[in-house]
Order: structure tokens, then sequence, then C-alpha cells
DNA sequence: GGTTGACTATTTGTATACAAACGGATAAAT
DNA sequence: ATTTATCCGTTTGTATACAAATAGTCAACC
């Protein structure tokens, strides 16, 4: 495993926490290696903003409230675009993955019977499955590009754990929609699925963070 | 100058050429620095897809036809976003920057009696600026970030460079249009004329490119 | 007691040295 | 003549060494 796949995995598990620093030799010895790729693979992880530079070396870059909305509002732009793309430029093969990841994605909510930590983290891949599809059959890879660092945010950010299972019944539901959408080359109605779909995570979100019974998360800052 | 800043310089002045590879030896002479920062600024460009990973080492990237056709469809939906956003959000400061900015432009053609090489860059260059402007008074600093990866692609392909006197001009008028709508806070006009003037730029472009009289740029394929 | 200053230790930033991989050239064989 | 195999040179990838900067500590002075 290399650096870059090591230091970014180890963020979005929290195993690194926002507003942490990177320490180079710490992360050399953990990863056998020496600092020279470490520092490289800190550069790249910079670029997408997962990492900020402090005074001296980089942090854990730790994400606001208003961060979390631009984020919320792009990735809703982003992705109710790619649905609407998709439902164009779908291909037969596309559906396929679509309906398998729409599948899989039931499966594990049905099997759930009370959301913890495990459960949580395995719907949350799945549901990416799911709407990582989608964009690749939208057929526009730098879309595609950005979508995937816009992403990353709300995993950082642990926002799919406000989530309870009654909203994730109703994910569920409106993936069976876009879905159709797309199958039957519905490029509007994907399209507003779609922004509804995203609309309701972000609403979410910023109301848990209204309650401010996680605001603990966000209190310390950065020097 | 910092070698990230250098060579991304380099690339969008077409120094360093589509498909050139880049010798980390080289550059680090040039700039008298080891290869060593060389490197983690080269990790930089390759995360932001400017230079892509060759089987040795790393080499500018060569858009296509098709990456043209996709950049421009994403940039079209950021930025008319982007516009939208800025005719809610706009203060009083923004609107000051864009009627500076603005002026700029108008200047910059009307100075202009003929597009050599010198012209067009000075003009692509404050045509940015209100571009920027705007992302700038949409208050979303992450779509600002992406429109800034997104806006560089064009610049690299040179597709400025196929724009006559008389689409300038109209241009200018488009402008216009957009500042007002942002003036008077109507997003869904201001989003529109972006949409359109953005669109424009794009079939001038892929019309060119079918022309196929500057396909020699794309001909050859780095290995 | 608190504040300021200097010293030290730790950590980053840069340079260099060394190992490994790739490419090109030359030569041999079919 | 074309193709294949081996060798060598060049360039990248990684490790280490060294320089510079920051933070933390201890002490002295107000």
């Amino acid at each position: 495993m290399d650096a870059y796949e090591f230091i970014k995995e180890a963020i979005i598990l929290g195993k690194l926490e926002p507003g942490m620093r990177l320490g180079e030799e710490t992360l050399a010895k953990e990863l056998n290696l020496s600092r020279t790729p470490i520092r490289e693979a800190i550069k790249q992880l910079e670029a997408e903003g997962l990492v900020i530079p402090l005074k001296r070396g980089v942090g854990v870059r730790r994400f606001t409230k208003e961060d979390i909305r631009e984020i919320y509002d792009l990735r809703t732009l982003l992705e109710s675009y790619a649905a609407s793309q998709a439902a164009i430029h779908r291909t037969e093969d596309d559906l396929i993955a679509l309906a398998k990841a729409n599948e899989l994605y039931e499966h594990s909510i049905e099997d759930t019977s009370h959301l913890d930590m495990k459960s949580v983290r395995r719907i949350v891949k799945v549901n990416q499955t799911f709407h990582e599809a989608i964009v690749a059959a939208s057929k526009n890879s730098h879309l595609r590009f950005h979508i995937s660092k816009v992403v990353v945010v709300p995993i950082v950010f642990r926002s799919f754990y406000w989530y309870n299972d009654f909203q994730l019944k109703q994910s569920l539901e409106v993936h069976k929609i876009i879905f159709e959408a797309i199958k039957n080359r519905e490029p509007e109605r994907a399209r507003i699925a779609m922004h509804e779909h995203i609309f309701q995570g972000r609403d979410n979100v910023l109301r848990h963070l209204d309650d401010s019974e996680i605001s603990h998360l966000l209190k310390e800052e950065v020097k």
C-alpha cells in the first residue's frame, strides 16, 4: 500500500483527526519508508484540500459548518447534472451495474437491525457504489474527477452517521426512482430526483449541526 | 518563484508542450534547486490533472477533443451556477469589482486593432478577472476552488486563440447583461446569460476542432 | 507571580547519494 | 534484412545527511 492511499484512508476512517498534524517521521516509520515519498503523498493531499499547511508542516483539514453547506450545494449541482447526463448517455452495461449496486444497497439495509458503526460504514460504501455508477454512466470523466474530490468531504465529516433507518429506507426508494428515470431516458426526472435526494441529506446534516449536539467536533481551531 | 508556479506557468504559456516529458534534472538546474522540491511540485500538478504519469516520470497532459467537450460542459454548469449564486449573495464591493473588471475588458478590446498573440493574451487575462469576480461573489469557496481547476484546461488548450473580434465584442455585450442581472439580483437571468455565454465559447472551439485545421495539435500521442 | 529572553531539541525543507528501472543501441542469429 | 537478446547509459524512485526554522523550556528580571 502506498503512502497516499494509507494517509487518505487514515483521514477518512478518522484515525487522523481534524486539526491533527501529520508528522513526517512518524508516518515514515509506520509505513517503513523514508520521508521523501511521505512528503510527496502529503503534497497530493494538499492539492486536493484534505490537508492544509500549518505554520510548520501540514495538518488534517477541519471542515467548518460553512464548508459543509458549500460542499453539499456543490455536490447537489454536480451529481444532479451527472444523473441527467446518465439518463442520456447510459449503456445497457451501465444499467446492469446500476441495478446491481441498488440491489446491494437494499440488502445491506435489510440486513441491518440497528445502526452501529460497522453497519453504517458498510452502507456508506454500498451507497457510494450506486452514486459512482451513475457518475460513470454520465460519460464525463472530468465531471467524475471533480465529484470524487467533492464527495470525500462529507465522508471525512462523518455526515452519514447522523442518518436514522427511516431516512435510509427512504433513500432506497429515491434510488429506485433515479434508476427508473435513467433506464427510461428521462434526464429531467433523474436530475430532479437526484437533486431532492442529496438536498435531503444536506438538510439532515445541517439540522444536526444546528442542534449543536455534535458541535464539539468543530470547537478547536488549528493555529 | 517556486517550482509549482514556474512549471504551471510554463505549461500555460506553452513553453512546455503537451506530451512533453518533464525531466527533473533539467527543471532543477533551470530553477537552481535540487530534484526534491521539483518532484513535490510535479506531484501537485499531477493531482490537478495537468500532468500525467508516463511509463517513466511524467509529461504534460495532452487534452483531446473529447476532454475539451467535457470540460466545457462542466465549466458551463459550474459558472452558470456561480452566476446565479452571485446574483443572490453579491455585496456592493462585489459589484464594484465586477464593474471595474468589465470596464477593463471593454478598454482592452477597444485598444486592440487586430488580434496578435500579445493582445489575445491580455484579453484572456482581463476576461479571467471578470469571471473570477463573479465566482468570488457567489460566496462558495469550494465552487471557486473547482472552477479554478476546470478553467485552466481551455487556457492550456489555447481555446481563446480561435476567437475573432466580432465574437469578442459580442462577449462584452453578454458580460454587461450578466453584470446587470447580478446587480439587480436576478439569479435565473444571470444563470441563463452565463450559460449561453460559455456555451457560445464551447461551440466556437468545437467548430474549429471539427474544421481540423488545427488538428495537428492533437495528432501525436504520449506513449 | 508573570513576562521576557535565550538556549535547546525537534521537525521541516533542501541537497545529495545510492539503487532500481527503463530505453536505446549494438550485435548475433534466423 | 529483420528480429531478438544483452549490455550500458540515463533517469527516476528512495534513503539519508545536512541546514534552517519553529516551539518548548528554563531561568532571570521586572
